[in-house]
DNA sequence: TATTGTTATACTCTATAACTATA
DNA sequence: TATAGTTATAGAGTATAACAATA
């Protein structure tokens, strides 16, 4: 059966309230995005590809949590739109290398700007301290879950 | 200008990995509901009706983040499904009183079964302690950007 | 006139399967 | 045969506008 603690059963799971936030945080990012006309996918990929550098399709995939699928129409439209170049890899042919541009990089620049009020607003509720303590905690729970958000955890 | 903390560049911000987290959090709760045949949005109204009781459908769109006019069509399937009930406001003929049916009430609790092991291990790298200090950061949050979500924190 | 709820519609995101090309 | 990428498609979630009924 269940754990059933005492007091836990009239308050909101803690994956409620990571789906919740989560979507909230998704709905300020597309908001504040929209300006530069950017879709929310698109600039996590490209952030994701600022930390990480040169990788391949499915590395980025990976890290952002996008299907290979999906992310092969995302980087065609990117690509399209002269943000990332990709080439072929010399020692494995099948594999694509993406690279942001420096237009990508610049518009990732003017996008970080963008949603830093929004966030900050979302988070008006705690401390300097306690942010940090949230950001720990997430990237911990990020990290043991292997979602390798961050570029120094992708081991592989 | 924005500010520019000197290590803050190279990783990954708290907007970011909430969205990201919430995803996955999102992602796992569909799969889990899948053989309940419940979608994530369906499980998270009834649950959120559970927590506040009868209540109108606008003041349950505030509470789970949809659109009233979504909510409209989701209650009606709901309503369908005989989850829950929907009557006329007596004070304001407007307004619908939604509340769980029995039946409703049943399918939760087996919802709730069914997400907890997924949400263990997603929250896996985190110690009890640590768990806990996350839901609390999370819960000010929450409440802080006036997302509502428990039925004490909503004194409108 | 303002508010509650409904309907319709477009867009974004998620997920799966079938396919091509290279290893 | 296994893997990287592509294409197509279905389903779920988000957002907006137009409308009816009631206050």
């Amino acid at each position: 059966m269940a754990t059933a603690a005492p007091d836990t059963t009239q308050r909101v799971p803690v994956g409620a309230l990571l789906a919740r936030l989560g979507q909230e945080s998704n709905a300020r990012l597309r908001r504040s995005l929209r300006p530069l006309d950017l879709r929310a996918q698109e600039f996590i990929a490209l952030k994701q590809l600022e930390l990480l550098g040169r990788c391949s399709q499915s590395e980025l995939a990976d890290a952002v949590g996008v299907d290979y699928s999906n992310l092969a129409t995302l980087a065609g439209g990117l690509c399209d739109s002269g943000l990332i170049v990709r080439g072929r890899d010399g020692a494995d042919r099948r594999r694509y290398v993406l690279e942001l541009t420096a237009a990508g990089r610049r518009l990732v620049a003017r996008a970080d700007e963008a949603i830093a009020a929004g966030e900050r607003e979302l988070l008006g509720a705690l401390e300097e301290g306690d942010r940090e303590q949230l950001h720990a905690l997430l990237q911990r729970v990020a990290d043991g879950a292997e979602l390798c958000p961050t570029a120094s955890a992708c081991t592989e």
